[in-house]
DNA sequence: CTCGCGGCTAAA
DNA sequence: TTTAGCCGCGAG
């Protein structure tokens, strides 16, 4: 399996090739020989959740392509030297001199921001969040002499430094922060009903654990999806003095949203401001608590915190901690009781004693995962490493243009298109299960089937098949195939496929159709593996070959000796089969090619030049001669019909859109088509934009979405937030919704 | 919850 | 080179 990984500035992107075992820990070190970074520098990030050394990639459940940001931790500034260096010979303190209760319009002090006493909010450099605190002190930064403007209003750096007392840690020694560090306090509890998209606002985070309360973080809002039980608010969070953005964070403290106040001169403040600035906040914002359990309530018991035993909080000092599971007991609690607390270096309770015992473990000192429950591979004990490669990955897109329970084509794909993995197939709507070879319901009967091979009883002919059904086979010790154990019954796929038959069902001896056209239509599709026994099977993963209707069903002893039910199935599809001359040709017109998965082939190539010498050698070879064959280029090209042409140019209004799409021409129908789809696509719901009105700011909206964007009394572009006003009266772009239907035929279709 | 014509690794 | 063994995932 290979995943992206990013650099937290967008700038710096690597393929890695890695397993669903593959620790966090040997990730890094990946990470380390691809982007040159310490691995004690670097902090992972997926889905806004922080990526721990101990835990596997498959307890994060991070999918095929999926994008982890790096975070490279900046060389920590010596502060606290810097701190008494500067203190006491090179800076001066500017808040004794030039005092809180000076005229602000005076002199140099215009261009002030704070004073000593204000109530602010502080960055800190640890956690990398927003901390309640207060100014104690304004020194000058030795190492700067001028202000860092960095082309905004106020200056970034004013070169003063201040030094913040933060109130939850009052007995720390107090920070030294710079001006991008500090900003007044925010007052504001705001309703997560007056928030919107593109706001920036503080929010409570929990890095380690999302679900749970963490620290106070800026987030930029990039979605808020209502819902029946409770609204999802998505942004992008930015932590640390770095600003890191971690996308994608999901906000469980909607009611906990505030305001950020504006940083300002003090001679632009009312006296009012002046004021409020140096008056503490009345409530105290709520920061993680130390245990989840009890919310650190002291008067609580707790066993998670307090005493295993007894939940008290009491005699702290009498508390025995055990080095296994961390939890803490009195020594008076435990069986037998301690008189004293013990002078060994490690101490563990009964409990984990108890399992060391049983597992002899060979330096076993490595804390369990919290996880190992979920993860069922780690309770077995094989050593066996998997996750690597396309079989056990999950979905990146779904197919929405039809329902999962569609007879028929695919509106779009080609007789002959073909795709690598079955997990494509599925992607595309042909055929949906990933491994199952019938897709039906019983109810309802079969949408599509999978020849590739794997039931001896299958018989190919191309334009007629005799297939097998499912099961008959014993699964057991979670496989996937078998060989046939047992009858098979005509009932689940069986049954499904059964309906499809133009004849009324039965489940005893079969049944033959009278008028077989009549039948329900099954997508077919041929896998490589079927070659063994079939001429007709693509050479390599698998095709598209149209739809078939069932002839005939009827059970019968399989060549295993038991009972399997056997399927006539003949072609009936306008499009001639993939193996005709007429079916190549037409393949060769369309342009249709191989459909790998999205950075495959970059991290496969990537996988080969990698290896060895001569792996390298040879595919550098095989590229030149590609280069050298221009009959290769031209054949590939795509060109737009007169119409399609005609259409496009017509959406004036999205020149600019179609341009760049039609770069992506010389790459081949279903590139360019891919390429449309995704600039086409809908912000809201996230399918190719129906109906489509295009904004005065150029953006796509389907007309429903942009109506119900209106009716929650949102009138911004939905991508931009540009103000589209609340008399917008949405015309629809009918060149665009012409041109979309000509490119995409059925489009729309129960829309 | 169960089922399953994939796709991989590691042993033979 | 072949083959036994095994995993998540999506669908019913």
């Amino acid at each position: 399996m290979y995943v992206q990984v990013r650099t937290i500035d967008g700038k710096q992107n690597v393929t890695c090739t890695i397993s669903k075992l593959t620790t966090v820990k040997e990730f890094k070190e990946i990470v380390k020989s691809e982007l040159n970074v310490e691995v004690d520098k670097q902090r992972l990030f997926f889905r806004g959740k922080q990526l721990e050394d101990d835990y596997k990639i498959f307890d994060y459940n991070i999918n095929v392509n999926d994008v982890v940001q790096l975070m490279v931790k900046p060389d920590l500034p010596q502060l606290k030297s810097d701190l008494k260096d500067g203190e006491s010979v090179k800076s001066v303190d500017v808040s004794d001199n030039e005092s809180n209760n000076r005229d602000p319009q005076e002199g140099p002090s215009a261009q002030e921001i704070f004073k000593v006493g204000d109530i602010i909010d502080a960055r800190d450099t640890c956690y990398g969040g927003w901390f309640e605190g207060k100014i104690i002190a304004i020194l000058k930064d030795s190492s700067k002499d001028k202000c860092d403007f960095d082309g905004a209003e106020l200056p970034v750096d004013d070169g003063l430094l201040y030094r913040v007392k933060l109130n939850s840690y009052p007995d720390d020694e107090p920070l030294l922060l710079h001006l991008k560090d500090i900003r007044p306090r925010s007052r504001e509890v705001l309703p997560l009903s007056s928030v919107n998209v593109g706001d920036i606002i503080l929010v409570n985070y929990n890095i380690e654990e999302p679900s749970e309360r963490g620290y106070w973080y800026d987030l930029k809002v990039t979605s808020i999806k209502p819902s029946r039980k409770r609204t999802e608010l998505k942004g992008t969070l930015f932590v640390g003095t770095e600003k890191t953005p971690l996308e994608d964070s999901i906000i469980h403290f909607i009611d906990d949203i505030m305001k950020i106040e504006s940083t300002k001169l003090i001679s632009e403040r009312s006296e009012e401001e002046l004021a409020l600035m140096q008056t503490e906040t009345k409530t105290k914002r709520i920061n993680a608590p130390y245990c989840s359990k009890c919310s650190d309530n002291s008067r609580r018991k707790c066993r998670e915190c307090g005493c295993n035993r007894c939940g008290g909080k009491d005699e702290p000092g009498k508390q025995v901690m055990c080095d296994e599971c961390n939890m803490a007991f009195h020594i008076w609690c435990l069986k037998p009781p301690l008189s004293d607390i013990p002078d060994a270096d490690e101490w563990y309770c009964s409990e984990c004693k108890n399992d060391e015992n049983e597992i002899v473990k060979a330096g076993g000192k490595l804390k369990e995962s919290k996880k190992k429950a979920k993860m069922a591979s780690a309770n077995s004990n094989s050593s066996r490493d998997w996750g690597k490669g396309m079989a056990c990955v999950g979905r990146t897109k779904e197919c929405t243009l039809v329902p999962p329970n569609h007879f028929g084509p695919i509106p779009g794909i080609e007789v002959g298109t073909q795709w690598k993995f079955r997990v494509q197939v599925s992607e595309a709507g042909v055929h949906r299960p990933h491994v199952a070879g019938i897709h039906g319901r019983e109810s309802d009967g079969a949408y599509s089937i999978v020849l590739s091979g794997g039931y001896e009883d299958d018989i190919d002919n191309g334009d007629e098949f005799m297939y097998t059904g499912s099961g008959g086979r014993d699964l057991s010790g979670n496989k996937r195939t078998a060989e046939q154990s047992s009858d098979q019954t005509l009932t689940r796929m069986n049954k499904a496929l059964a309906i499809n038959c133009n004849a009324t069902l039965n489940s005893k001896d079969g049944a033959e159709a009278s008028n077989w056209c009549g039948g329900k239509p099954v997508r077919v599709v041929r896998n490589f593996k079927l070659a063994k026994h079939s001429k007709y099977a693509p050479k390599d993963g698998n095709r598209y070959d149209g739809i078939y209707k069932v002839v005939k069903y009827y059970p019968q002893k399989g060549k295993s000796g038991f009972i399997v039910w056997r399927y006539v199935l003949r072609r009936d599809d306008p499009s001639p089969a993939p193996w005709t001359s007429a079916g190549k040709k037409r393949i060769e017109s369309l342009g249709l090619e191989m459909q790998y998965p999205e950075g495959y082939l970059a991290a496969m190539e990537k996988k080969e030049n990698d290896g060895s010498i001569g792996n390298f050698f040879g595919k550098r070879v095989l590229e030149e001669t590609n280069k050298n064959s221009p009959a290769k280029k031209t054949k590939i090209l795509f060109e737009l019909d007169e119409k399609s042409e005609k259409c496009i140019s017509e959406d004036s209004r999205n020149s600019k859109l179609w341009s760049s799409v039609k770069e992506s021409l010389c790459l081949g129908k279903q590139k360019f088509l891919s390429k449309a789809e995704e600039t086409f696509m809908c912000i809201c719901c996230q399918e190719l934009v129906f109906k489509p009105v295009t904004t005065h700011c150029s953006h796509n909206i389907c007309l429903v979405c942009l109506k119900r964007s209106f009716a929650a009394e949102v009138y911004t572009c939905p991508y931009c937030r540009s103000e589209l006003g609340k008399k917008f009266d949405m015309p629809i772009n009918k060149h665009l919704q012409e041109a979309l239907l000509i490119l995409f035929p059925g489009y729309g279709a129960g829309r």
